[in-house]
DNA sequence: TTGACATATAGACGATCATCTATATAATAA
DNA sequence: TTATTATATAGATGATCGTCTATATGTCAA
């Protein structure tokens, strides 16, 4: 299951926009977590973690299985990284030439 | 004047995390603009044209120049480009293992 | 079936945020 | 000096956000 997709620039800042969701982030960068795996190792309660995740899916930053009675998160890096790159080329010269927000003379 | 530094990513992401901000550093991303440029070419306020401008320079996301009455905003692109790689290398695979948070059998 | 466990959802609360109007500050022009 | 222009700051307001407790939902074991 490959779900990178995209997600536009100011949507992916907001979402990413939050330290537990970064810790998240890094605690399902590479492997799969269930939820109470990952509310063990954070200082928040578990609803607090559920709630967090619930962001970080609907953005598509992670994806998740369920087995059972535990769901397993993982990190969409393939997501991030393109997410990332989007960022920087938004902010390039060439996209300001293509979008024709330089017209007039350079300072 | 090179002010480019670092910014701890979540930082960052909380200042790039809003349309009106991400506007503005598009406007500004390869020449100096006034903030009376800028308010011209969005849809509120001189005020919050300021208000923006001044997280975006707190967070170091900008640089400023004063010429008479007029103050210059400039997008520090080389600071985006940090960043951003910066929150790519985050949640890699090798920051998960310098970190430690990969301990455990991967599933 | 009943109880324990894993996760999600609902609702409340305080904090932060984006925006506005009003005004202060500072620089130039008349 | 006085008026005008450019920008910043103060304070208010409504919206969004992060977190909590309480509870619902769903799964497995006894």
């Amino acid at each position: 299951m490959t779900t990178t997709t995209t997600l536009d620039p100011v949507l992916f800042a907001k979402a990413i926009a939050d330290d537990t969701r970064q810790q998240i982030m890094k605690l399902t960068c590479c492997r799969w977590r269930s939820v109470t795996e990952i509310v063990e190792q954070l200082d928040v309660t578990q609803p607090t973690v559920s709630h967090h995740l619930a962001i970080l899916r609907e953005a598509g930053l992670v994806n998740f299985k369920e087995d059972g009675k535990q769901t397993y998160y993982r990190l969409n890096r393939d997501l991030v990284t393109v997410c990332c790159d989007q960022i920087i080329a938004k902010f390039s010269t060439e996209a300001a030439i293509a979008s024709s927000c330089c017209t007039g003379k350079a300072k």
